[in-house]
DNA sequence: ATCAGTTGTCGCATATAATGAGATTTATAA
DNA sequence: TTATAAATCTCATTATATGCGACAACTGAT
């Protein structure tokens, strides 16, 4: 472990809970000297990630969120799809999420919550899990065939536990056949009792950016009838990809942002 | 200047019009060779603050979104005067801006803005101009003498160039009289036509928290009333205060989240 | 599915630059 | 203002970041 990465594993010390490190904390957490601490913590406020606080702590700084307005700024995901699913949730008056794929993880990207009668359990910025859930799975199904075989080198476990596959090929083939789907519909496997019904987002060149899914009570579901719930979900996508390409034909492509991808997976597990 | 530095570095690459940075400009950032270079993108990708993408290129990851979530979610303004401020506005149908302290800088926090006749020129997480503009001045005015001081040191062109004193004792006594005031309000001074009226917020240890500011247009400004509207602008803060102090009186003090302060300024010029 | 070309990673020797201890300065509260 | 705690600096030491070249992973074209 580097000190780049023991400076950045400071970061790991916020979350819900805990809104402000102490020195103590870093020192603990690198084994490193006081003075070394000071310096970590000195880098990050520097540049604007953390920033001192009363009562000898740092608190999460300015930074973060400035590099968050210039995520939502360009996000393509966002500046394009929002627009389309805020629209057809308001028309049906179900609630949406739009879901962005980060190379190692599936994050709620926005919300279109029309149906107040429902809690918000999601929000932005919170993680989703990698192989549950509709918005997951559609995203899993259409990655790359080579993207699929270093996931399923590193979390063999995780897929078989949640039933996706013992071995590559059973893997391989339930990819595939979700693929083919075109949307993908599951009953509560992130929150009971909510049904998901996902369709992928792509890119002018057909790579996967994320998901849209509908979301709603079982009993809603069974009373709306599956196959125009899918594709109501499916025409919306659609539409976004439409949208996404016209974009990129507009601006000339190499415009459009790159979108993430795994790094260099088969060696560091995908913690990229 | 640290290899710390150096890699946080990297993120000043990024701005509205440059998404995702390659290789190549990281090399010539730091001046550092190829493998290095590398190496710096690879921990800032395991950490999640970059994510690799198409094109050979990175762009920022999902843990910026992640912290700023958690920003949100326990910014004691954000999560305190939020509400109050969408209600008052709701109520006078102005707009209003919350904006938030962060030691060196001032940024919008959050936006209310039922008069949509009025562009939306701000935004969460956009940087605010530090010697200019009721958001700032009243800021600026609250804090103690020890932080003016250092402030004073090391911006004395800006604040004179601002019109705010040209030494110690002109500084000084100008941002008393404005602290005296309860409020500041400025004609223009961040963009055109446009009046700004700012109060200050307040934690309970009277530390100020950020500020409240109410923007119309000098002809609505003339209409309404100085007085009628300062006494809004106060109102509002006061009640925001009043809500950060009980909050801390149930949750017992130390739950409350420290806020911003200076670092080491006389040494680093503020730069933390 | 296989294969050439590109992008990203690794191993190792070297020297640079990070580290720890303690003195010193800065900040805060009384 | 002064006392106390927090943050920073100085400097010798050596751990560790760096660069080079070889190699592996990935991409997309066949």
């Amino acid at each position: 472990m580097t000190s780049l990465d023991k400076m950045l594993g400071i970061l790991d010390l916020f979350d819900d809970d805990k809104v402000g490190v102490q020195l103590e904390d870093v020192m603990q957490l690198t084994r490193l000297s006081r003075a070394t601490a000071y310096r970590y913590l000195q880098s990050l406020s520097k540049a604007g990630v953390l920033a001192p606080a009363t009562g000898n702590t740092y608190v999460l700084g300015p930074r973060v969120i400035e590099l968050d307005r210039l995520m939502r700024l360009t996000d393509p995901l966002l500046t394009n799809a929002s627009p389309v699913m805020h629209e057809v949730a308001g028309a049906l008056r179900i609630n949406f999420m739009l879901c962005s794929y980060y190379g190692n993880k599936v994050m709620c990207a926005d919300l279109a919550w029309p149906d107040e009668s429902l809690t918000r359990f999601y929000e932005r910025g919170r993680p989703m899990p990698m192989f549950r859930g509709a918005m997951a799975k559609v995203i899993l199904s259409n990655l790359t065939p080579y993207q699929l075989r270093s996931i399923m080198l590193w979390h063999a476990d995780e897929i078989r536990a949640a039933g996706l596959g013992s071995n590559w090929d059973e893997f391989r083939t339930t990819m595939s056949r979700m693929r083919k789907e075109g949307c993908v519909v599951t009953h509560g496997e992130v929150i009971p009792d909510l049904v998901g019904i996902g369709a992928p987002i792509f890119d002018p060149d057909k790579r996967v950016l994320g998901s849209l899914v509908m979301i709603l009570r079982e009993e809603t579901f069974a009373h709306s009838g599956e196959e125009l719930m899918r594709r109501h979900v499916i025409d919306a996508a659609v539409r976004i990809d439409a949208k996404l390409a016209s974009v990129a034909e507009k601006t000339g492509m190499p415009a459009l942002p790159a979108r993430p991808r795994r790094g260099n997976v088969l060696r560091n597990g995908g913690a990229a």
